[in-house]
DNA sequence: GGGGTTCAAAGAAAGTGTAG
DNA sequence: CTACACTTTCTTTGAACCCC
């Protein structure tokens, strides 16, 4: 039953009245009004309810859906599903975003430990990512650990800047026998590395070595006149033992006593018994000429077989032009 | 001791065959 | 088609040794 009356008269600060049995006695029990003579529970909630300042705003209320507390706290607090449940979708990469960030972290490691210029890295980056997407998935050297260091490789090479081969096998994840699997293929990507290239990098090899033992410019010429008279003979090996094969040519022939061979292999990072050996068999054993006995040993023999080709056109001409040039220093 | 010589061994290159 | 094992040949290395 509910009595109106009662209802305004609480808020006027009045007594309550049961409504069956007219008595003053109430009592309250549970949140409700119990008349203690009849034992009627009287319609009137003791917990009076007020509206709030707006209709729509309710105190207490949840704010939104998804937001509980300031964002600090939720972020602090580890148990938050919700968070847990966004945050893992924001950080979700797609495949490809994971590799290009992984091909970038190698790329930048790599070039970081050899001391190459960091000015290459997206031109790299670009390399790695056009060889990887033409390799048929499932293959081996689409994986980034194998596929960088061999790319960094050839980029260097090909933009003859010197990288040092053992170094990097040394702090990279690919084996020997991996990278020089792949290197042949690996060619096919890069604009053919030619012969005029690999001429003006031993050109640039022999300048240093005429740099770095005070040789002059005759040197220079003489070395590469050896170079391209014998290229067809000595091209196939590496840069720095045809570089050190043909200096070493020149110095026996006009330079023996102002440079040891030695020391012209020590620069160029190759032993000495490899020229010997490039000698005896580029030189004299193609030109069918006897008597080899050993690189420094047969300096003169050398040097009439040089004479003979018409490299070295006359002793006193060269020494003419060496004291030439001696004198304009 | 520096420069040069010798030679065995490592290892790179290229070819072949086979399995998956 | 690729990876891998194996072979042969050639190139390069490295260390012991020699000589002045």
């Amino acid at each position: 039953m509910i009595i109106n009356e009662n209802y305004n008269n609480l808020s006027k600060g009045y007594e309550l009245k049961c409504d069956e049995c007219g008595s003053f006695e109430i009592d309250t029990i549970n949140g409700e009004y119990v008349c203690k003579s009849c034992g009627l529970v009287l319609n009137i909630k003791k917990l009076d309810y007020n509206k709030p300042f707006k209709d729509d705003k309710i105190q207490n209320n949840i704010i939104s859906s998804t937001k509980i507390g300031h964002k600090c706290e939720r972020l602090k607090n580890g148990h938050s599903i919700q968070i847990q449940r966004l945050s893992k979708i924001h950080s979700a990469k797609n495949t490809n975003e994971v590799l290009n960030h992984r091909i970038r972290i190698e790329i930048s490691r790599i070039l970081n430990a050899l001391n190459l210029p960091f000015s290459y890295r997206e031109m790299i980056v670009k390399k790695v990512k056009a060889i990887r997407n033409s390799l048929t998935p499932g293959t081996k050297y689409r994986n980034p650990d194998k596929l960088i260091p061999i790319v960094v490789y050839m980029f260097m090479k090909f933009q003859k800047i010197s990288i040092n081969k053992e170094q990097l096998l040394e702090i990279s994840r690919v084996n020997k026998r991996d990278f020089h699997a792949f290197l042949l293929t690996i060619q096919k990507f890069f604009p053919k590395y030619d012969e005029e290239k690999k001429k003006a990098y031993i050109n640039q090899k022999i300048m240093e070595i005429s740099e770095v033992f005070d040789l002059g410019m005759q040197f220079y010429f003489l070395s590469k006149k050896i170079l391209y008279t014998f290229w067809d003979a000595i091209k196939c090996t590496k840069e720095n033992v045809v570089a050190g094969l043909v200096s070493s040519i020149a110095v026996l022939c006009n330079y023996k006593d102002k440079v040891p061979i030695s020391a012209i292999c020590s620069q160029l990072n190759i032993q000495m018994s490899t020229i010997q050996a490039q000698v005896e068999r580029r030189i004299f054993d193609a030109l069918n000429i006897p008597g080899f006995q050993s690189l420094v040993k047969s300096a003169d023999l050398l040097k009439d077989t040089m004479v003979k080709i018409g490299i070295l056109n006359d002793n006193r001409f060269d020494e003419n032009l060496n004291e030439r040039t001696s004198s304009r220093k």
